[in-house]
This record gives structure tokens, C-alpha cells and sequence, in this order.
DNA sequence: AACGCAATCACAAACGTTTGTGTATTTTAG
DNA sequence: CTAAAATACACAAACGTTTGTGATTGCGTT
């Protein structure tokens, strides 16, 4: 059904050969009257170029696969935000698999695919790989990147925000503003994102003297029912006057139960949240957070990507700031 | 660097035809004995199937391609949930485009990009499809498929939510609570979907005998902003006692908004906004919405491309439902 | 011992493109 | 006007796989 190469070539009196450098703009090998009558073929057949053709004889893709891991928060909106920006300018495509979260199965499966596919380079985003996925990973040899993860594998190479940082500067900012008894909320601490924010909370508390509860830090997975178990273990007379959310949907959740006991925002308790995604804005009162540079972790990312491989780029972090609300 | 099918031929000492045959497990034409070698052979070698080569030959892909719009809601993760299932159901591969936001140019590309790589079916997730690129996608021979939006082009197939039973009965809804004075919110009136929203929002006034006042109606893009300038220009004395908005967030933005001027929900504004996400839940108070079914409009929307060409499957529309909470 | 039939496998063509190389044709230089 | 150089094109191989068809083997039956 679909015109190929050699329908064009008939219909213009010309070779395939001719063609395919007409149609690739190979300027130094046709006439400017062999390329009329190129072009004008090809747009009368709706020619369409066979992608796995061109693929299966250069030998590369001109595809950028984003895995992405089904996220409670939506940052990867931002990240994916990121990417299509620079591949958009490099004249790149972006395909985006999602991997579910923590399904060996799906990310096995979504690593596959793109591996089968000979994709020019992945960006894993927010995934944490099984250490069994990783083989298939560094042995296809394609260029590929972590996203807003901190890897308990130091070797594979990711681009994110400095977690210590920002467990040390929430904490920080909270003792700044007068707090003393403060809490870790929905902390994940199995990861190496959430036990490097905990050793952020814990080195900020030690620096100014504080002594620490281990029973104020709550586990959890960044959901938003997190946020409300641990409120709710907290109970009506909490005994932290503030808590740094380790996700903006968290902070939700303790907000949404502190009022249920009848307390008030920021009085009675303060509530700082990482990520800084829309949300923090509008929601009522608004969210003080750590942000994260989400897009620039995306443009980064590419980028890094696109120079492969380029000599360690040393910064391996992108920045992050803290937005005053109206939540402490 | 790459295994290849001969590398394993070689190497278990078969003919690649027979490697082949075993690697895609037509039983019919192997031993148990030689299977075993080159199973044996393909994972010592860390074999990984070339895909353009297999489509090129094949004819055909197992991936499905989603292109999504970036909207200001995000419902379409429910709408990839369900596709996702389907497809591993099916042991197909969804990739995921973006086609920006009414952006002519990249909503062509993330079309050229799925037909030249002939992917079996085409989803479109809230895209307003450019006439431009109608053709595109029509000669194209690939199934297609929009889903959650109603399009001005009725020849094309769709499945989504019937946009004047959201209009008529949310509006309805309000009514049988006691509201007489009802406004409308975000509405989007250049796009069909907003259109017959109005309509429903209409028709269900004029049931009941209510007299219509068209600068009740705001118009907008389903954006939190859209919310609260709509209640700006309600003021602080709303000529309106309860509002539909078009989407969670620009309900939000109204709820804000009226907040702001010391209005409270639902007592002094009630609100009813339309998708159902979780939004609604974790925004105090919780907003009571017209609920589509999103995920069910993935898995259709697969089952339908899959079976293509089906006859005509007659149901267009997936149920609405509306969940109260506590904004009306 | 000769035959037929499965079972098992190898051969080779085909998919649509890119690209190195060869070959006419035209242009330029001397 | 001739030779060299540049231009414009065609030929054909190659990419890695699938699959129709033909060849070989081994077995059981007469």
C-alpha cells in the first residue's frame, strides 16, 4: 500500500539511490531539477519514510526513550517537560514507556522494548531499577541516564537533586523560623533518596543542638496517604510543631488530617513539603517547599545524553530552593 | 557488537533460519535438542531481537502509539492506566508521545514519527487535531482512535464522555439541590467539547423553567486560572449561587478565589466540577464532580483497536457519574 | 531391501533504505 | 580543441530478520 523508495523513483525517471539523497537533502549529489521532480513524486505517492528501513541500515535511531516509573506526584511532567524542549532543538524524537512502580516485570519489559529498538539513549526517570534489570541496561550498550533518583549503584550515572541538601536545608529552614520539635513525614526510608534526606534532617537537628526522636520520623512512599497516617500517629496533640513532607502530595495529606484535629496551618503546625510542583500553589494555604529543578533535571539530562559520552560532567546535581508559602 | 541471529547460528552451529524459528517459538519446526543449544547460545551471546529489522520484514509492529496534548489537567495518566492494561494483557508496547498544546507543528511530528514507524494503532488523547494534519492520519492505513474529546469532524472515530449529559447534568444536579442562579466556568467555547457542555447546561435551565443569563457563562481552557478570573469577575456579591466548572482545577481556582473573598463552600458558592480526578479529594473541602470514567475509556479505546476493523461498536460514550462530596 | 512419510533443518528471497563506488556527461582549463 | 576535473546519476551491497520451499535424515512398513 505505501509508496516506497523505488515508486518514487519510477514515477520521477530517476534511481532509488537519487532519491533517497534528494529526500535527505544530500545537496551535493543532485541537481535542483532532479529534485523537483523528486519532491513533487513523493508528495503526489504521500510517501511516508520506513523508519525500520533507514533504522536497520544506519545502524542508529534518532529516538530518545523516557522510562518512567509511575509516580505518586507528577514531577515527570516537568522532566519529560525538560527533555522534549532539547529534543525538539536537536531535531530528536521522544517516546515515553512507563514501568510502573517498583514492577521488576514492567521494567524489565519497558527496557526491552527500547533496547530492541536500538533507541539512541534512555533517561530513566524516577525509576529505581532491580539490581536483576540492571545487566540488560549496561550491557546494550546505549547511552543512559537516571532522573531524579539517588542509585544505591554510585557507578550508574544520574542527574538529581542533592537529597542531603534538601533534608538539611527543609530542617534548616524550619529551625530558622523557631521550631525545635520537628518531624519527618512519609521519609522512604529503604531508598537511598529518603535515608539521605533523613541523614539531612538528623546532621541539621544535631547542628543546632537538637536532640533527636527517632519516633518523629514516619515511613512512607511520598503518597499522599502517607501524609495522613503519619498525622494521624501524630495524633490531636502532636508533639513536633512542624514537618518537612517529602512530597508535596504528603504535605497534603498531614495538612488535610491536622485540620481534621482541629489544628491550624502554620500555627499550630508548620509544614514544609519537597518537589514544589503546582500543587503547592493551590492549595489552601499554600505549600512552602523545597522545589526542585525539575525541567532543568530534563534539559540536563539530554543534553548529557546528546554529548555521549562526554567526560564526566562534574555537577551531578541540579539545584534546588526554598519557596516561602504560606504553610510555615 | 551486537548479537545477531547468525552469531547464535554459528555458534550452536544451526542455520539462522532455525534460530529463528526457535527464538519465536514455532514449535513445529524444531527439536527439543537444537532448541536447547540455541537458547543456550542466545543467552551466553546476550542476544537482543533487532526490531527494525523484524518490522521491516514482518510488516507490522507491536506498538501502540498514544499522542497525548499536554493539558492542564491530568487525567490522561487514568486514560494510559488503561490502555497500558490492555496492552500487556495483549503483549503489545505502548509508547507515549506529547503533541504540546494546540501546537500545529508538533502534533504533525508526533504523527510523522508514529507512521513512519508503522506502529499498529494510533490513540489521541485529548488532541485537537489541526485540519492541517487530517490527512496525515487518514492515509496513513494505521487504526485510529481519539479519545476524551468530541470532535467538530463527526467521521471521525472517538470515544469519550457525552459532553451535553456532563453539561445537562451537572447543571441538573445544582438545580435539584435548590440553586436557580447557576453560572458556568472555563468553558471553553470555541472547542465542541465546551460547546455542547453549554448546550446540556442550557437545556437543562430551560427543563426547569430557569431563565438563562448568558454573562453567567465564562469562557476559558479548563486552566486553574481560568477559575479564579471567572470568579473575579463574579466579585464579592456573585449574581450566582452555585457554578459548574469545566475541570477539577478551574474548580479549584474558583473555590480559591471566592475564598478569598470571604465566601464559603458551599454555604455562600456551591461548586461541581467536571473529570473526577483525585484532586477532588485532597483539596479541602473535597469537591463533588461530574466523574468520567478514564480508565475505561483507555481499556475501550484499546479493545477497539485492537479488533479493528470492527463493525461500528455502537456505544461512542463512557458512563458518567456524579460523586458528591462536600463543595454543593 | 525398498519405499514412503514425518520430522528436522538449510537455502535464499524479501522487506525499504543508505551509501561506497563506478560511469556517463558536462564543464573548465590550458 | 583536448585533456582533466567536476557534476550528476545509477548499480549493487548491506543492514537483521522472517518465511516459503526444498533437501536430508531417520523411522516404520511392506
Amino acid at each position: 500500500m505505501a509508496a516506497t523508495i523505488k515508486d518514487i523513483a519510477k514515477k520521477a525517471g530517476v534511481s532509488p539511490a537519487t532519491v533517497s539523497r534528494v529526500l535527505s537533502n544530500q545537496t551535493a549529489f543532485y541537481s535542483e531539477k532532479t529534485a523537483k521532480k523528486v519532491k513533487k513524486a513523493a508528495k503526489e505517492l504521500g510517501y511516508q519514510r520506513n523508519t525500520a528501513a533507514v533504522e536497520l541500515v544506519t545502524q542508529r535511531s534518532k529516538v530518545i526513550a523516557a522510562i518512567v516509573s509511575s509516580t505518586q506526584t507528577n514531577f515527570s511532567d516537568q522532566i519529560i517537560d525538560g527533555i522534549q524542549q532539547v529534543a525538539n532543538q536537536n531535531n530528536l524524537n521522544v517516546i515515553i514507556l512507563y514501568a510502573g512502580e517498583k514492577d521488576t516485570q514492567m521494567q524489565r519489559k519497558a527496557l526491552e522494548t527500547v533496547i530492541e529498538r536500538s533507541v539512541m539513549g534512555i533517561l530513566l526517570i524516577a525509576v529505581d531499577l532491580d539490581p536483576s534489570n540492571e545487566g540488560l541496561l549496561t550491557s546494550a550498550n546505549i547511552p543512559y541516564l537516571f532522573l531524579s533518583i539517588t542509585l544505591k549503584n554510585r557507578e550508574l550515572p544520574f542527574i538529581t537533586s542533592d537529597d542531603f541538601q534538601i533534608g538539611y536545608q527543609a530542617t534548616h529552614y524550619l529551625i530558622q523560623k523557631g521550631h525545635s520539635r520537628i518531624g519527618l513525614v512519609a521519609a522512604d526510608l529503604e531508598s537511598v533518596t529518603g535515608h539521605l534526606r533523613l541523614e539531612g534532617y538528623n546532621q541539621a537537628m544535631h547542628d543546632h543542638g537538637l536532640v533527636i526522636h527517632p519516633e518523629w520520623v514516619c515511613d512512607g512512599d511520598f503518597a499522599y496517604e502517607d501524609g495522613v497516617v503519619a498525622m494521624k500517629q501524630y495524633g490531636h496533640n502532636p508533639p513536633v510543631t512542624a514537618v518537612v513532607a517529602s512530597s508535596d502530595l504528603a504535605a497534603i495529606g498531614v495538612m488535610n488530617q491536622a485540620q481534621e484535629f482541629g489544628l491550624k496551618i502554620p500555627d499550630d503546625l508548620a509544614v514544609i513539603s519537597v518537589d514544589g510542583t503546582k500543587l503547592c500553589q493551590i492549595v489552601r494555604p499554600q505549600i512552602t517547599s523545597v522545589t526542585q529543578a525539575f525541567f532543568e533535571m530534563g534539559v540536563r539530562g539530554m543534553n548529557r545524553l546528546i554529548n555521549w559520552p562526554a567526560a564526566d560532567e562534574k555537577p551531578l546535581y541540579t539545584p534546588i530552593k526554598i519557596v516561602e508559602r504560606q504553610s510555615v
